[in-house]
DNA sequence: AGCGTGCGATACCCGCCGGGTATCAGGGCG
DNA sequence: CGCCCTGATACCCGGCGGGTATCGCACGCT
């Protein structure tokens, strides 16, 4: 199987709809319906039900989909890594850390400068991605470790090490009147009507229905809060970002955020290996 | 990058010879020469050092070595996983479970009976592997799930529910003096020089150096054992496949073994999550 | 009922590229 | 010095991937 079949099966298994799957392609549409067929007979299976009408995905299609998308994944990560590696010259090689923009303000640019400050340390190039974002990025070769927090990020498949646990704070505008308490329950806050909690883009970029606003980023969910329209639960280590209008209440009840450095499992080099000894130090 | 050209960087970073590896692959030296070529020219990056006496690896090879396998297994397993799903006739799927042969003999049973009982159960195959075999299997689809005894085997990128932990028993020739001890400590095993360790083989076929006896199986090991020419470590539920002419002995302080089951993160059949259950609730 | 429309399948042609054979080029080693 | 083993180059051929044109079918509109 070639991973030009494959992206192709994926294409039309997305869209469900070859002629809009062939434009996506950058192909006509009569040597796409081939290459599926001709998939199929060599898989032996049929993959999609073509009912004139509407095109749907068999069982083992479904399988196809999900095993595909993995296995072009791990093909994108042998290009990128592969270029990554000669391009930096003597084979010394960077890393590139993903983590969600805003996140681990206070112990990211401690784990930088303390494995800068190693003997052996290579550049290290910071990516800044959406929610869930980071586990594509380490299985696409994208990036090489991830900082992630459990009990949101999931590690199915990363090798990790636990850094930090951290309580959790309530966001709340300075002059609210639940800013003054010393500390709130997960029912407190939800018992605040006039500020319901914010709704967070999917990987699609839809957005989850409720009462709260939409927000992109803590910027914007900073100044939704400083405007009285909602109110957020964060690790208390974003204390150090809020701004002088905005309070924390501690939440005790909620449930303790850790942060993992996380890596590909099959990750073998001396960077990446220093990187997470440093962070395991701290 | 398409799946023929990785596969004939693979190949040829495994032999370091364009012939053999041309041989290997079924086609002659000059089109694999030029095939390589032309990835290095794509990825802008230089693979091979030829020599022309001798062909070595750059690191951006190595590199690509590594993370070319991975992407291939990805790749077979996809075409394994979808053959499957499509020749069970109403996608209903049969699940492939992997295991060394003769380890868990007493639980492995239990599982499929346990699983067989289930209402919405489906037809299990059981695969009997060597050492160290079962996560390449899980990796290119050959199996669904497996066991796995830590702390031998390695779980990395694998997702895992503990079933059970067990001390170890050193198993000795029944007439052997230190088969009457009520136990044995580590040590008390390693100062039986009559009795040396069995060397088993490595992946590639290979034996470790030593002074104790190849096996390649359980019953070659018995016997082995039952000859007097060595002795070995194992989880204690290995008693009820013992023969009459052999004896096992507690080991306290040897490492306690846990069977685990195993399966690749992205799996998401309801069979599996069946068979996983049933597991746990043993 | 009839026609239009939108979909995937089929037919057919072309050019590129993957594969073959023959040969070259260079560096150890007898 | 020349042989030989190695990978590289030159050149040809056939198949296959991709294009355009068209078909067949089913739904929907009037």
């Amino acid at each position: 199987m070639e991973t030009r079949e494959l992206r192709y099966f994926v294409a039309v298994a997305e869209e469900l709809h070859f002629g809009r799957a062939a434009r996506r392609l950058g192909i006509a549409q009569p040597p796409l319906s081939r290459a599926i067929r001709q998939l199929e007979r060599r898989l032996g299976a049929t993959l999609l039900e073509r009912d004139s009408r509407a095109v749907t995905l068999t069982p083992a299609g479904a399988v196809l989909l999900r095993e595909g998308r993995a296995a072009l994944d791990a093909v994108a990560a042998a290009d990128r890594r592969t270029r990554r590696a000669a391009s930096t010259g003597s084979g010394e090689p960077v890393l590139v850390l993903a983590t969600k923009a805003g996140a681990s303000s206070e112990l990211l640019p401690k784990l930088l400068d303390a494995y800068a400050a190693e003997p052996d340390a290579v550049a290290v190039e910071v990516l800044l991605c959406g929610i869930g974002e980071q586990e594509r990025l380490l299985r696409d070769g994208r990036a090489d470790v991830a900082l992630l927090h459990l009990p949101f990020d999931s590690t199915r498949g990363l090798d990790t090490e636990e850094l930090v646990t951290e309580q959790q704070v309530v966001v709340l505008p300075a002059g609210h009147p639940a800013a003054g308490r010393r500390e709130l329950s997960m029912a407190d806050v939800a018992a605040l009507p006039d500020l319901p909690t914010p709704r967070w883009p999917r990987a699609d970029g839809t957005y989850p229905d409720g009462p709260g606003p939409e927000v992109r980023d803590h910027a914007q969910l900073f100044q939704l809060i400083a405007l009285g329209r909602t109110a957020v639960v964060l690790p208390e280590s974003c204390r150090t970002l809020l701004r002088a209008d905005l309070a924390a209440v501690p939440v005790p009840d909620a449930p303790a955020v850790t942060t993992v450095i996380a890596w590909p499992p099959h990750s073998r080099s001396r960077a990446l290996a220093g990187l997470v000894r440093t962070a395991t130090r701290l």
